[in-house]
DNA sequence: TACAACAGTGCAACAATGTTGCAAAATAAT
DNA sequence: ATTATTTTGCAACATTGTTGCACTGTTGTA
């Protein structure tokens, strides 16, 4: 019997440790995007905090999750799609950060549009990031 | 006679000191956005590291410059436009980030896109930011 | 299951980045 | 010129991120 983080770590050919299991158990329950503090908070003192930067970088590494850039200097995670491998992102969908509430959102379903850019300029990666308010917080 | 750089922090309500007069040159001379960091070289140990804090923070602020995210944990800060006022930015611009040289460019001609949110999101701010190499690093 | 090889973790020490309060200095207003 | 106000530097502290190394846990093989 496998459960699906193990299934998921497996997959992507890393040992399973208590540590990862549990870090990504936090963003399959939460749903959205988490910042490195929020795991320290839910994880209290299970493990260290160097355990979680490393982990954190070896879940992007993977293609487990993906970053959001952020203005407030405050990386957020948050799980990639299937279609997500080593060395190899395809989170090209918009992200919202509430201004309210702090929750940050992957908008799935609202993909990034393409932009023009000037000449000799080589688009590599583009991101989207909308703040404002969220359908939980709207008045 | 009154310099440029007076002139806008005059325009701005903002008492005229050297450490602002010297920022503001920094960003003016550069051309391209800069993060705290690089402030913090450009003046060597012409005034503390704390000034540079609350002079970048005043600055947005005030709407002489703006901010842009990354995903590196990085805020680089830009000049604005004129239309920029205390509390309204206007830079609706793409910002693009060279993975080469590390430059962060203001694409002021290129717009960012309006784009359409799921029911219940109420958009305040949209930044668009893309990664790749610029014209400078292209082959 | 037992063992060896390997990978991951905790700890300590450190570096870098950011924040706050307060007295001294600079600037602006009168 | 004098006073009122704002800004600065400093010190102390908090938070965030990095590295090396010994120890522990995990994995694959027998
Ligand atoms: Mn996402
Ligand atoms: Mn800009
Ligand atoms: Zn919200
Ligand atoms: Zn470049």
């Amino acid at each position: 019997m496998h459960s699906k983080i193990t299934d998921t770590l497996k997959k992507h050919q890393l040992s399973v440790t208590d540590s990862r299991k549990k870090i990504l158990s936090f963003f399959l329950q939460s749903g959205n995007a988490l910042a490195h503090a929020d795991i320290e908070h839910k994880s209290g003192t299970e493990f260290d905090r160097v355990t979680i930067y490393r982990t954190l970088q070896t879940f992007v590494e993977k293609g487990i999750i993906h970053t959001i850039p952020t203005a407030d200097n405050s990386i957020r995670y948050a799980l990639c799609k299937d279609e997500c491998v080593e060395g190899h992102h395809h989170d090209d969908h918009v992200h919202f950060i509430c201004d309210e509430c702090g929750t940050t959102y992957c908008l799935d379903h609202v993909s990034v549009p393409k932009v023009k850019l000037p000449k000799g300029f080589k688009a590599a990666q583009t991101d989207l990031v909308v703040s404002g308010t969220c359908n939980n917080c709207e008045k």
